[in-house]
DNA sequence: ATTATAACTGACTAAAAGGTCGGGTGTCAA
DNA sequence: TTGACACCCGACCTTTTAGTCAGTTATAAT
């Protein structure tokens, strides 16, 4: 019950790319017949073993409702099937950003990519509350409006810096939170500017939505 | 049977949000609860009109066999739930490389992403075939053993460009193939190397996999 | 007022799907 | 050579699920 067998592989192979095709998991008469075996039960054995192993689970006794675990996934050597997030077509390219600072070298790492959305690589602590840690890759979206709580790129007078963009109705109103409380509060000031806000943290090589 | 209704979008955002949250689709029970409604035909007619619309596919009559259709998904200004191609931990760094030739500007595009995995623009339009079309945005996986097929990134004497990496068994047996008529194979020389393999298209703000 | 249409009800049916039971076979290691 | 184990069979059962049928209600358009 330890290591994963060839027969077991398949199937986790068949599952997989029966989501990837179809955007649901297969039936058990489905997996029969690409396994090519006849019984249920052969099925409910391997499916009870990737489940021991962590690698699938089955979900309430329904149809169809098997879902691949990350290590499942790992051992496929393939990504978990996830939403990638971050589009939208319209939108003029952003600027290159002169960037110092706190988040000293995020200028290099700026990367236009195509309309409004573009990546980042940001350096840096003040962030890791909202999971986002030193040298991560965050996607970015060019936009102009934002909602509290929207974690934003600004640029400040000193650098571009990502914080969580807060406003409410006490004094100050408006201002940037960073997610480590080793960090203050950043205020409004004339010269700063929001660019955009970060919609998808790259985590071990998977996009991650943010928090 | 023109526009969507009210009731027919909240249906299609619960089968989003259902498939976002579980990886498949919602039964007619579960989805009569979100709806609160107690009949089946109240589902089957709101279905209907979604799949009239083209905004939603119902597959042989089998459980949970829903898929949201493209249409679906910009009504519901929501990427498709596609798998985020590219991923693996482990790997060096790719050095920068010097750029020139036909794919001229590859080089201040490159950008290292992250562990083996980094994001390109290509210029040109010699694998338009493979639906990789100028000033469009690719995923490459920093590799070193390629199959015959695979779309890869070169780099030659005079820059570098991406090409599919045929072998067969005549002569040249090993070459790389441009996805338009309009350019010729390149044999491969002493100077080549091949650096990773294209693995997802940026399209529409989407990757998509490789053709 | 009439008509069309979206949305819904409630009882029912048929098929699909998951699961059980009681076995069997082949392989490998102790 | 005897278990342990992975994997499999086939008949059967139960629940889930999709779908049908014959209507009703609400709303908006002509």
């Amino acid at each position: 019950m330890e290591k994963i067998t060839k027969r077991q592989k398949q199937l986790l192979e068949i599952i997989y790319n029966y989501i990837k095709d179809t955007g649901y998991p297969p039936t058990f008469e489905e997996m029969r017949e690409s396994l090519d075996v006849v019984s249920n039960q052969s099925i409910i054995d391997l499916l009870t073993k990737l489940e021991n192993q962590k690698l699938l689970k089955r979900n309430e006794a329904s149809a169809r409702s098997l879902t691949i675990l990350p290590l499942g996934n790992k051992i496929l050597e393939r990504p978990p099937l996830i939403p990638f997030l971050g589009s939208t077509t319209a939108g003029s390219p952003m600027e290159t950003m002169e960037i110092a600072g706190e988040w000293k070298q995020i200028s290099p790492e700026i990367k236009e990519l195509k309309n409004n959305v573009f990546i980042l690589k940001v350096f840096g602590d003040s962030m890791i509350n909202a999971g986002i840690e030193n040298e991560d890759i965050v996607l970015v979206k060019e936009q102009k409006e934002f909602i509290s709580g929207d974690i934003v790129l600004a640029q400040t007078e000193d650098g571009s810096t990502i914080k969580r963009f807060i406003s409410d109705d006490k004094p100050p109103y408006v201002y940037l939170k960073p997610e480590n409380q080793k960090y203050k509060n950043i205020v409004f000031t004339d010269g700063m500017e929001l660019k955009g806000k970060v919609i998808s943290i790259l985590k071990n090589g998977y996009w991650e939505p943010v928090k």
